[in-house]
DNA sequence: CCGCTGTTCTCAACGATTGTCAACAACGTG
DNA sequence: CACGTTGTTGACAATCGTTGAGAACAGCGG
């Protein structure tokens, strides 16, 4: 976890570097991210920021996540969780995702080892990997409930077999 | 290995085997995934369905599609291009996909490299792991052309490749 | 033939996201 | 500090993928 907090010089820098303005709301967007919600979905970090600054308009925290994944500042992931979420970790990583809370986590893999035979490949090239280890995470494993019935999940998204 | 075309005897087997009625829905719904498309969006299956069944309802393809995810005879993918998809490869496998024409292919990717430290973990009990490898297929490489918006005029899912 | 039960169909609703558009606030420059 | 350009907001509508709710229906046992 390298890229902590930036500073408001940085923060100032980014925007005005692309001709944006630099807006209470821009700003406060980019604090949450960065100081707090570090996979947060748009819904989350409009939550978060209103209770700063109550006017947030949900619309506008699209529009400045979407400008700062425009500018590179943060990534678009969409982890199979229904919603978009933004990452503020720019380096090469990958995530854990809990099916039970949804909640995710940076892993670093060595990609590295990754690798795919030239044959296989057949023209294909390959610009990105991106790798999503679900599971459960330990806060659910412990809190786990037992009186959940072993009702085959019918309706539950992304069913992956063993 | 490949999991080609299933007899109507399976097939039937499939569906009675939990109760459910051999409808000729089904049996279409579950041919066209195994004959034709073998990532198939919903939306697809339901336009390759509707040729020979016209009055084939979306909302029965959607449904079907669930059962047999239900029942493992199908995977659910979320390959973050914007719909579900369903995979009738029930090996383990990952994937390539086109960021141009949505094209999917698999690849069997030595998944034992990809070791993650326990530590690392944290008690986080991974139960699958998905690799979705992005970039460019040979198809798109070769005809690279810039006046051509990348519109795939039928189905989704291009022909498995060249 | 009647009614039961599982299926399918139609249509409406949902969640996430974006478009629009008008009124208004405010950033950044001079 | 004034001004012009941008950005924000609010109030919806619209989109897409997907699911819910019932009604209509088909097949089987009685």
């Amino acid at each position: 976890m390298v890229d902590s907090v930036k500073s408001p010089d940085e923060l100032t820098d980014i925007f005005r570097a692309r001709g944006l303005k630099v807006t209470p709301q821009r700003q406060l967007i980019f604090r949450v991210l960065h100081d707090e919600l570090r996979h947060a979905t748009a819904e989350a970090v409009h939550a978060r920021a209103s209770r700063d600054m109550p006017t947030m308009s949900l619309r506008t925290v699209y529009q400045t996540l979407n400008d700062l994944a425009a500018m590179g500042e943060i990534v678009q992931l969409d982890l199979g969780t229904g919603s978009s979420r933004f990452d503020t970790n720019l380096d090469a990583h990958q995530h854990l995702v809990c099916a039970e809370c949804g909640s995710v986590r940076d892993i670093v893999v060595d990609s590295a080892d990754i690798e795919l035979a030239e044959a296989t490949l057949e023209g294909f090239a390959v610009s990105s990997t991106d790798i999503v280890f679900r599971g459960r995470c330990a806060s659910c494993a412990a809190g786990a409930r037992s009186d959940v019935p072993s009702t085959p999940p019918l309706s539950e998204e992304t069913a992956t077999h063993a």
